[in-house]
DNA sequence: TATGAATGAGTATTCATTCAT
DNA sequence: GATGAATGAATACTCATTCAT
């Protein structure tokens, strides 16, 4: 798996990079034992280098925590900008999109056993850090769903919802895909029924 | 809000009942402070006890959580049997069954600041322990929606749901009403607009 | 010598008392290693009670150091209070009184190799523990000063010194006693001969 | 003030002298924070040199700071050469001596908010830096001492003290003179008086 | 039952020193 | 000579748990 975060995750393979290095380390080990169970020392054994080391690179444990959430940040925003430019139809379209931000999140944080401890260690932090993307997400899921009205596909005001009413909901909808799925597979299927389902209240009733 | 705690929580006011006494305390205090920041000094001083005490009455600090998750699990469970046995039209009642279940939920736990830690915490165990009562709740939201169809209101099958599928939708999507909710008004709000969105994908198309 | 502190320093010898059994540990090693080299690891192994057992008592290394300066200024005060009571010769009084003070200071601190950096360590702290200390004992050399003069064994003013400007003077002047006095018996030595020489330049001259 | 310091410190102004350059930074940063929270990484940004650059010019921190001793210790040592040679009545030379001494070290050193820790550090090691300049200063001191006997001002036998004596007790009481003086003009202003206090004291009784 | 004094494992961070370039 | 990236030893403090009373 190592050699797939480093693919993942955008770090060059037989990189001297050391940064990416020792942040591919610490989310390897956020995940498998949480933030608090995760000591700099079991960080730095991870990346093979010496403790001191870590703080060359990051101010302290927060801030090496708050790094990865940036890169995080910046891959999601990259993944959802590579979505939009895709010419797809409504459905696939809005599902391309949770999984540039959903799926991705699943596969690095959510699957994690400790998914809710990261979440949470900080919160505010992290909201910071994922505001920009939020937005550009929902904006990207708004757009899809004014196309499809326009279209003639969707209805959403004979649904009663004004189109940001539709992608809040659907959104906050899709985010209950994650809760207990399991599997990355079982997160897939309910993200899948979870949009379809929700599209299909949005549709034009006859 | 402590009044209320005993009220909603099922424990005696004057109650020389210790164990209730040390769980209102530990409640309140997780929910103010998250699982590992509040201290078992925290809870005694809280529950006017001693820390010995607390031993007397739970093995440990992760047995304290469990019996709290347990009693949350057994008041939802009761909840949730008050609610099936109310005639209510197919959507008010969906709804009526999440507040049931996930609004408690929400204001006991999932609107503190800590709710992540708090789920997290020993989540492979409140899994042991909310299964009964997910299995109930999922078995209740199935049956009402089998009567919608019955009643000729829904048409899981025409949207390319199996009711158990379809139930298991509509709960994944309802439990995204939680994420970033802020107030449980918005929470309420966002439950409501997730489940008529999700009925109405699953009414009869014309 | 763990004996001799407690007698002096009015510890009781069987005592459970950890306080003072604890803060004799800490001077002993204070004394010897200085305030920064002393780890609280070796203070609670010297106390024989847990590193944690510390802080039932101290809440924090600082604290306890700042205890400890307490308890000696307690005891110089109290010293203080018998000598100034003593009914002596203007000489013998001064060294009484220098005695109780100074040398009282200089067998528990001034004589550690590490004297300064104790003194030093918390410098802003003791000095205002020793505020009252220092005045009071300004205080009772001013008063002798006022006796010998009155007696007219001393004349400050042809010496042109203010009583309180004397005393300043002479006490700043046995502060030096100490510097790089090497033994208890030379700096006692220095003592006595820095106060002779200095009472003999507030003799009337003739 | 950086320039005085080249300028009294006798360092070069535009020296690519690194190794003064580097005494001079420390010098600096020991005064303002003390020597233990002075960081080689510190010193080094001061000095506009790299890290390892210091330990081209001295082998360890401490040897650094030995090497700052002993060029205040041969400053001292210029210093008292100059005033020897002047030709001044007693009162006035023995104020000039002290001044040449302590006054230079009340200035660089004592002053200093971290004065103690300053002279602690190393105690050691000063002690025998600055043993011949002590030395040299105590022969000064009997020097002039001496000569006001010859003069008839001075008496010190009917006082009670050797020549080497009265010097001794001369020289640790004007130490007195520094603690906790506060500033260079109440320094100065004791020094003064336990000097002029003293001096009474070894005059001729009529 | 109830107490609370005592325990001691666990951890982030700093900084003097080294050494490959 | 000069650099600065890398090292790793050293240390105060918290808190779940125990146990003698």
């Amino acid at each position: 798996m190592a050699a797939r975060v480093k693919e993942d995750m955008g770090v060059k393979a037989g990189g001297a990079d050391k940064h990416a290095l020792i942040l591919d380390a610490a989310l390897n080990l956020f995940r498998h034992y949480g933030f608090r169970r995760t000591s700099m020392e079991d960080i730095a054994r991870a990346a093979n280098v010496a403790k001191g080391t870590l703080y060359l690179y990051f101010k302290s444990k927060d801030e090496l925590f708050e790094a990865l959430a940036r890169r995080l940040a910046e891959l999601i925003e990259a993944n959802l900008k590579a979505v939009a430019a895709r010419d797809l139809d409504t459905e696939p379209k809005i599902l391309a999109l949770f999984d540039a931000k959903l799926g991705f999140l699943y596969r690095w944080v959510l699957s994690s056993p400790h998914a809710a401890e990261l979440i949470d260690s900080k919160a505010q932090l992290s909201a910071t850090i994922f505001e920009s993307v939020d937005r550009d997400f929902r904006a990207s899921i708004a757009k899809v769903l004014r196309d499809g009205i326009r279209r003639g596909e969707l209805d959403a005001k004979s649904a009663g919802f004004s189109v940001e009413s539709a992608a809040e909901t659907l959104i906050a909808a899709a985010y209950g895909a994650e809760s207990g799925a399991g599997s990355e597979a079982n997160f897939q299927d309910r993200l899948a029924r979870i949009v379809r389902l929700c599209l299909r209240g949005l549709k034009k009733s006859a």
